[in-house]
DNA sequence: TCAGATATGTTGGCACTGCACACATTATCT
DNA sequence: AGATAATGTGTGCAGTGCCAACATATCTGA
């Protein structure tokens, strides 16, 4: 390691690990994502990464934060305008799914494991993606309780996403899955069926 | 390892060995689960296991084979006869989160560690529960294509388990976990609101 | 009955991991 | 410029999954 041009410090290794992470997810699947490995990718030693994380739990809380602002992004570009129908749910709801499927190591680590509950990180990155869960039930059913209908589509959705990722549901054609999405969505979701 | 009474052969050591990855589940939280935490339980050599599991994944497999038999036991126990209304649906929607707040490692197990998606076993499990699912929804919705609805009723029942159990909401108190459950129930399946 | 074949358990070892510790180097502040 | 804090390195330990060689019990067929 003794290159002219590398430097002794690395300048922002935190965000070169959590670069790194995110790689080895896609790569290897999640399982190969270890601290090590990270450190070895960013190009530096064993345990330099425990200058900016606590623990293995906190590297995977800084990545999972970033999942979750990826996903809103998703979403988001999904059905960019707030005012939204009954029927772009369903767009939603297809792009949350293939959101799992396209990333599926990162999705589980967003969700599926263990996570230090303390990151503040984390904390916001979950409410911004609840707050457009939530206005997004707002404008599509004016007149209905949010509270309820939000925390059942973000449920519908999400449970969409895992039993479709866990392979409980044939996934082989992403146009199958995004069908099948759809029309459990409108099962629920049928125009006459959303008012209270 | 050489009293009297122990026999050199273990007699069962696979469902021992699936009986002391359980226990481990429930006590260390699902991190303690190693092969050789399984073994050591087993009061048995540290490879013994692999007499009877490929490797890991497929020890892991067969406990969630067993946990996915002690959902479709647990769902049948809230709600034993057939005939259900959509009023049911709530109870087993709470049986179902209970389960996963009642046993969060196990939980886990069964749906975000990845499995082995060969082994036999575990697909008639899945199976199992799915069918419990689908003649649940058939006689609680008479006259709907089931396969739509029930795909979207298991959604959102896991969905609401998942989110529960991953802390996106307060869980502190079982009664309000399952509050919060049965509204989003009724907020999708009010009475007026479950015909096409 | 009693050798083999086969199933099952044991021991030792390898590469890997997370993490704690002491040390080295650099940036920053007074 | 010199002290101090921040950051990166090296070593080491306990634990892990898994492989290979070996030991022991059970089963099988002549």
């Amino acid at each position: 390691m003794s290159q002219p041009g590398a430097s002794y410090h690395h300048g922002d290794l935190r965000a070169a690990c959590v670069r790194a992470a995110r790689e080895l997810l896609e790569e290897d699947g999640g399982s190969g994502m270890s601290l090590r490995a990270v450190a070895r990718r960013a190009g530096v030693s064993p345990t330099a990464p425990y200058r900016h994380f606590a623990d293995r739990d906190a590297l995977v809380s800084a990545v999972a934060a970033q999942g979750y602002r990826d996903l809103t992004e998703h979403l988001a570009a999904a059905h960019p305008a707030p005012p939204a129908t009954s029927d772009d749910l369903a767009d939603i709801a297809v792009a949350y799914v293939r959101f799992a499927l396209d990333r599926p190591a990162m999705f589980r680590v967003m969700f599926a494991e263990p996570c230090d509950p303390a990151s503040e990180e984390r904390a916001a990155a979950i409410a911004a993606i609840s707050g457009y869960l939530h206005s997004l039930v707002r404008s599509a059913f004016p007149g209905c309780d949010p509270e309820p209908l939000a925390t059942a589509v973000w449920a519908l959705v999400h449970g969409l996403a895992f039993l479709h990722l866990d392979g409980k549901f044939d996934t082989s054609t992403p146009q199958q899955a995004a069908d099948r999405v759809r029309s459990a969505i409108y099962a629920l979701f049928s125009p006459a069926s959303t008012t209270p």
